[in-house]
RNA sequence: GCCCCCGUAGCUCAGUGGAUAGAGCGUCGGCCUCCGGAGCCGAAAGCGGCAGUUCGAGUCUGCCCGGGGGUGCCA
């Protein structure tokens, strides 16, 4: 926002050095951290630590030269538009802007650009996030809630920051589990079908767990249990077999069922504000998967060993000539020239490439997979896709419950349907106790917006890389750094701007041309702050930074709110710029939740 | 064996090689004649260990300790 300032200072800083013949490292530049006002500031260390290095500069210590060269330059640099006043501290050259005319810049530009404050301009790539790669004929646990909160928050921040986003989804519709489905709702529910989208989904994710439980071998077993446990394998193989072949009965059967869960998917991705443009399903990528190993062999990175009953593999280390393991070998296809995932993913990737015409190739999926991609990425690197350096493996940590890892197979589970409905009864206990005049017709709406907000802030405000233990008091937390708190800050807000009758399209100018509190400086220091925030988590594919940011302006919002009074304020002047110092601020807290798929609801 | 991730306050987590390492929860203590108390203000409490690089290390490198994940035909 103060481009110009900070070039006139750059020039004047290199002017001075050239003069005085100090070679002037590269400029930093950072905001000072607070003091009451605001500005920039540079340090002088590199610059005197590579005079000392070239013998330069005396016998002075680098901190007391950076000082030195600071002072100096605070002394001649004069007076610049829009600096307030420069001072040398501790090495540093810290710039003051003018307060007042920083403000109105702030605010008028917030409010003029509304929604799009903060977009960045386009930066001429495509880039395509894959999350939400739920297992069909399962139902969606909070886990699953994980991989699709992070990817539409990513897709959200990086459409922001200036890139064309598509939105993709990857459901693993067939595979062993799949099929164990299959199998035992043919043996023991055949024609059975539950009302309800949810109910429907959650049986059979029920049916799964028993299946499981009796195919599995048990420690004391007697001979005709293990009889009846081969039988059910047999039928269960069988099964698969014929789904392989294209067999109608089982087809049919399969492509009902999973529509059934594609239902509950999309009913649940609909409650989340997600909305997928491209569906990959695993069963459709198959086919082309096997076409390009052959490829892949003529080229000769991979190699043919199902002569000798072995697999069709690539020796990743070996093709870049390292010597430890760190890519390891990867197969592609098993000696039955059956395919793999990773066989999977690398036809996906080419498509993603030749039809999608991607740039940037976002994965969101759990950390367990990070060898897998790696192999991937080396493999598309080594096949000759440019893109493959911008193919981001985004690894996330996954989802325990206190009392341990989830598992279908063993019915531990925290479904998403059953927590949002946990978080949506707490927000209605509390909402006629907290809540101001919410008319009645709005309840339920606001109370699924608070509850979805507390849940999806509790997700994303852990980094990437951490594991979460999903516990469901602290999840759904609506005090201290939570969603609900983000969102009371926009209520609040609004609240405000409901009784001066704000219009943001006819303003009066505002004017900060009086003396500003330390809270209404902070508010808009951190306003100011939002399009570099954009760009960061863009750049690192890290919600975290948004929703840390969120935090931080909620919280200064609250600070200004409770010690500056706005409609209260005698002076109309006065009370004008506070009005827009208001809307503004409710204007960037309501595009950093959109940021972090959050509801800004205007009453709570 | 080899590869990857993690270790910061009692707990859960932030922290661009740079100025005095920050929040929330919990604990303790204040604040409703006042724009919405899902709030505000304050207190106590911390970088796993040892070297190294650097003017400067929570941050980079190596080793050690502790935890997790992966490692040729699961996904």
């Amino acid at each position: 926002m103060f481009e110009k300032e900070q070039k006139a200072v750059e020039e004047r800083v290199e002017e001075y050095c050239a003069r005085q013949k100090i070679q002037l490292a590269q400029l930093k530049w950072t905001s000072i951290p607070f003091a009451g006002e605001w500005g920039i500031s540079t340090s002088f260390f590199q610059t005197a630590a590579e005079e000392a290095r070239t013998g330069g500069g005396g016998k002075t210590p680098v901190p007391q030269r950076a000082q030195a060269i600071a002072e100096q330059i605070r002394e001649r640099i004069g007076i610049l538009e829009g600096i307030n006043r420069i001072e040398a501290v501790k090495g540093y050259l810290n710039l003051y802007f003018e307060t007042n005319e920083y403000a109105t810049r702030v605010v008028n530009s917030v409010i003029a650009s509304g929604s799009q404050f903060g977009k960045s301009l386009p930066k001429n790539e495509r880039v395509m996030v894959e999350y939400a790669q739920p297992n069909t004929h399962h139902s969606l646990h909070i886990g699953h809630a994980r991989t699709t909160l992070l990817g539409e928050s990513v897709s959200r921040i990086v459409e922001f920051a200036g890139y064309e986003t598509i939105r993709a989804s990857y459901p693993g519709d067939i595979g062993l589990g799949v099929i164990t489905v299959l199998w035992a709702y043919d043996k023991f529910h055949k024609g059975q079908e539950p009302q309800g989208i949810h109910e429907r989904g959650q049986w059979l994710a029920n049916i799964y767990s028993k299946a499981t439980a009796l195919l599995e071998k048990k420690e004391t077993e007697t001979p005709e249990e293990t009889a009846l446990r081969e039988t059910y394998e047999t039928e269960r193989r069988e099964m698969y077999r014929k789904w392989d072949a294209g067999d109608p009965y089982v087809r049919d059967l399969w492509r009902t069922t999973r529509e059934w869960s594609m239902d509950e998917l999309r009913e649940i991705l609909k409650m989340l504000d997600v909305h997928i443009d491209v569906w990959f399903f695993e069963s459709e990528v198959d086919e082309p998967s096997k076409a390009i190993v052959d490829e892949l062999i003529a080229k000769g990175i991979a190699q043919d060993e199902r002569s000798q009953g072995g697999p069709v593999i690539v020796k990743i280390d070996e093709k870049l000539g390292l010597k430890k393991e760190k890519y390891r070998t990867a197969v592609l296809l098993r000696n039955d020239s059956t395919s793999l995932y990773l066989t999977k993913d690398l036809a996906l990737a080419k498509e993603k490439f030749e039809q999608y015409h991607v740039d940037r190739s976002v994965y969101v999926v759990d950390f367990r997979q990070n060898l897998h991609f790696q192999q991937v990425f080396k493999i598309l690197e080594l096949w000759g896709f440019p893109q493959a350096s911008k193919c981001f493996h985004l690894s996330y940590g996954y989802i325990t419950l206190p009392e341990g890892p989830m598992s279908a197979r063993l019915g531990r589970v925290a479904f998403i349907k059953d927590v949002a409905n946990e978080a949506i009864r707490r927000v209605l206990a509390v909402e006629s106790q907290k809540s101001g005049d919410v008319p009645e017709a709005d309840r339920e709406r606001v109370a699924v917006q608070i509850g979805l907000g507390a849940l999806a802030y509790s997700i994303l405000a852990v980094d990437n890389n951490k594991d979460i233990v999903f516990d469901m008091d602290e999840a759904l937390s609506f005090d201290g750094r939570t969603g609900p708190y983000i969102q009371n800050a926009h209520v609040r807000a609004n609240s405000i701007l409901k009784k001066a009758k704000f219009q943001p399209t006819e303003p009066p100018q505002a004017s900060f041309d009086y003396e500003l509190t330390r809270h209404e400086i902070e508010l808009i220091e951190w306003i100011s702050k939002f399009p570099d925030a954009v760009e960061q988590a863009a750049a690192e594919y890290r919600p975290l930074i948004m929703a840390t940011y969120a935090y931080e302006l909620a919280n200064a919002f609250h600070s200004f709110y409770h010690a500056v009074p706005v409609l209260q304020t005698e002076d109309d002047a006065v009370r004008t710029a506070r009005i827009r110092l208001v809307a503004a601020a409710k204007q960037v807290l309501a595009n950093a939740l959109r940021l972090l798929v959050i509801q800004a609801p205007e009453v709570m």
